[in-house]
DNA sequence: TTGCTCCTCACGTCACGTGAGGTGGC
DNA sequence: TTGCTCCTCACGTCACGTGAGGTGGC
């Protein structure tokens, strides 16, 4: 007596798989039963076959696709390639655990949020990379942060900037606003422009045309006046640091759609920048 | 001057999303674009719709599907139901997480792996759950483990349970051994049973129906003679413990589909059970 | 007239699960 | 004749990506 033969049930229980995973690896071509009876269509496995079964489904459970193990059953690969395919898979383990271990500190940060109350509900809050934009901006010092200190400053930035680019014939679009350093004295310069897509632009007295590079940002959307501006501020930041994301610098950047809304029905957006 | 309307190629760019998974957003009834055209089917957006893309990307990221998301946004959940959602999340990803590092670390051992070579291309290593198994099975003592020792029981057993079974008309499926723990003196107790599956059988000196109950278990499949076994169950036990994986008990199982091949020819499966 | 943005289908993805509807041997 | 195992389609999954083919306003 020789071979045992199994139906695909007993196969597929012995080798811990459905009969559908079976047919499935047979209709690759990963996995052809020794016998296929050519009136009933059954499929026949040899005991044997166990060992291929064995390690198509250890391959499984390393993550790769089908189409990779397809590779390294059929084509017979060198201990090259099979090391750089592993290495690969490697490396992506890793970039998924890394990204799962962060979503699962955000998820435990709103299951905190959910205890006390946020001043901004950190529902509110995404990471993102934002795109680069051309604004044509003019610069002011203020005493400090705060609105009482800003407010003045960008009532008289505001109509400079929309002046000089109005002359040229150019169109503003979103107001970007964001700051230098603070100075030893709690003074900072603020920076307010507007974007001006792919229009041409030669710089002016006293404009300068910039370009804010692409970041990864943590970014807020906040209705409402630009007074509180400040405590949504602190709780971007707090929220960044429950995350377990990391401040890439210190200065926010805020995109506000259109100045001349009434103020309880202003739009901002705050963005910070974040390492990674 | 009042709202600010926004292509979907613009308020895409600003949420940081594609055209598509708007018009997709859309058609789930997830965020409706404020303003449809009747005739061309242009879809605007205000730019205060950036807070609800805000947050329908920040619950995306947290990894919940769609489907969750419209319930959090369209349902207005309670603080409760938000809570057994996100706990439900954080139960997932500690799972996923748990899961990939131990995909992680299997792949590191199949690395270590390829530079020397192990007894046992640990290819064939695969983690399954056993089904319960209903077996007639006889007793034996042996010296100690090892091929020596064991041959001699396994010559003077299988037959025994053979005739045994075979009288009562009963079909003896796979063969299967297993033994107790060792003794001081380093005998130890083997046991030779074979499958009856849901056959009945009454059991008769010498021998007894026992049920192997279902387990998680580290497998091979050696083709080759039992000489080789103690090598491969060598190998087995340094993978299993490579992999990050716990043994939950010494007793290896053996599984042969059929006793009377050529040795060479012969098949195997050896199974140690594990935790988890 | 030529770009540009946008539109609506509709197929493809990945590894199967899950019926529907049917067949051959005990 | 009734179960049992097995067979072959073929749809569904999930969140879009990616054309194909077409339209309206500058």
């Amino acid at each position: 007596m020789s071979s045992v033969m199994l139906g695909i049930g007993e196969f597929a229980q012995l080798g811990g798989v459905s009969p559908r995973m079976l047919r499935h690896y047979d209709e690759l071509g990963l996995l052809k039963p020794e016998r296929v009876d050519p009136s009933t269509g059954y499929r026949s496995y040899e005991f044997v076959q166990l060992a291929s079964l064995h390690r198509l489904v250890a391959l499984r459970d390393l993550g790769l696709s089908l189409q990779q193990i397809g590779e390294v059953l059929l084509e017979d690969p060198t201990v090259e390639q099979l090391r750089g395919m592993l290495r690969l898979r490697r490396a992506e383990l890793e970039q998924q655990l890394t990204e799962d271990e962060a979503r699962l500190r955000r998820v435990e940060a709103h299951l905190r949020a959910l205890e006390g109350d946020a001043v901004v509900s950190n529902l509110d809050v995404v990471m993102k990379t934002s795109e680069p934009i051309r604004v044509v901006e003019v610069q002011g010092r203020a005493a400090g942060f705060g609105h009482e200190n800003l407010a003045p400053i960008f009532e008289r930035l505001v109509p400079q900037v929309l002046d000089t680019v109005g002359k040229r014939g150019t169109k503003p679009g979103m107001m970007v606003a964001w700051y230098d350093e603070p100075e030893d004295d709690g003074s900072v310069v603020a920076h307010v422009g507007f974007d001006i897509s792919e229009q041409d632009y030669e710089p002016d007295e006293p404009t300068n045309l910039t370009v804010l590079p692409a970041a990864r940002v943590a970014s807020v959307v906040h209705k409402g006046p630009m007074d509180d501006i400040g405590l949504v501020y602190e709780a971007l930041v707090g929220w960044i640091d429950a995350s377990g994301e990391r401040l890439a610098g210190r200065s926010p950047e805020v995109h506000l759609p259109h100045r001349d809304e009434h103020p309880d029905r202003s739009v901002t957006e705050l963005q910070m920048p974040v390492a990674g």
